[in-house]
DNA sequence: AACCAGGCAGAGG
DNA sequence: CCTCTGCATGGT
């Protein structure tokens, strides 16, 4: 299955920190294990991409996790015509990028261990869970054997002592409350996905763990709020550093988080001195 | 081998 | 409302 977007980097997508189990196979080739499933996708050209699934899959599946229905393209060209200088070399650099729409149970658990986690790290931890409490399932196309990520009703299953073993830290506490909740039905979340950005944040930080940026997160890249702003050190550093705290997020209202992963992923591989 | 990582909760002001 | 501190562990 070929698909056709000027606006589909899949190097950017993988490296961008929003998901944690996209890896690099070879140069332009990587795999993905999402929503039970596993891809391979290769960038054959600037502006293709080739997933190994059929069509049918692509339209049920990919075509929504991956964004295909948003129009990133003018979001880059009225960046790039913009007067800002940071975003234009921004959004130039993270051409490509895509805001995905990923699991819920799975992004809440993953940004809750990223808290003063490098991307590195995370990765880890999260294939960890998986080998242990995901289901290992074979991928027909590739035949390739893979783990899903758990459930709450699986992860649930995991002790306190398992979860430092995985590499967890002083996280296990927060995973332990927060997949209880869930279980226990005392937060929904097929609910969570039907109200509005600001009622999901509130929703969102009475979970254990969660605080205003991982909550944020859990809003952009799986809720898909694309207005929601994720500020972490990294922004932090260049809304105080470049901007001298006079960004103005009004300004990009209903698309901040695009914005928010140009400024992100610029930063993180390419201004490692303003740290 | 120090240093820091896509922060949070709790305490205290 | 705010600022300050402790936190487990792995990657570089």
């Amino acid at each position: 299955m070929i698909i056709t977007s000027e606006n589909f980097n899949l190097e950017h997508i993988a490296m961008s920190g929003q998901c944690f189990r996209m890896n690099e196979l070879e140069k332009d080739r990587y795999s993905l294990v999402a929503l039970g499933k596993y891809i391979e996708l290769t960038q054959l050209t600037s502006d293709t991409v080739e997933i190994t699934c059929d069509e049918k899959e692509y339209e049920e599946v990919w075509k929504d996790y991956f964004d295909m229905g948003y129009d990133y393209h003018k979001v880059v060209t009225s960046l790039l015509k913009g007067k800002d200088e940071f975003l234009k070399n921004a959004a130039a650099y993270g051409k490509g990028l895509r805001i995905l729409k990923q699991d819920v149970y799975e992004t809440l658990i993953t940004f809750i261990i990223s808290q003063r986690k490098s991307i590195p790290a995370i990765k880890t931890c999260v294939e960890a869970l998986s080998r242990k409490y995901g289901q290992c399932k074979r991928n027909i196309h590739r035949n390739v054997e893979y783990f899903t990520f758990p459930s709450p009703e699986e992860l649930s299953k995991a002790t306190k002592a398992e979860l430092r073993e995985a590499g967890l830290g002083y996280r296990d506490d927060y995973i332990i409350k927060t997949t209880d909740a869930i279980v226990q039905e005392r937060i929904d979340l097929k609910h969570l996905q039907q109200v509005s950005y600001e009622e999901s944040i509130e929703i969102l930080k009475t979970l254990s763990g969660v605080g205003i940026k991982v909550a944020n997160c859990v809003a952009l890249f799986s809720l898909h709020h694309i207005e929601a702003f994720p500020i972490d050190v990294w922004i932090d550093r260049i809304l105080n550093q470049v901007y001298q705290k006079k960004f103005d997020i009004n300004h990009y209202s209903g698309f901040a988080g695009i914005v928010q992963q140009y400024m992100f992923y610029y930063a993180r591989y390419n201004l490692k001195q303003i740290g």
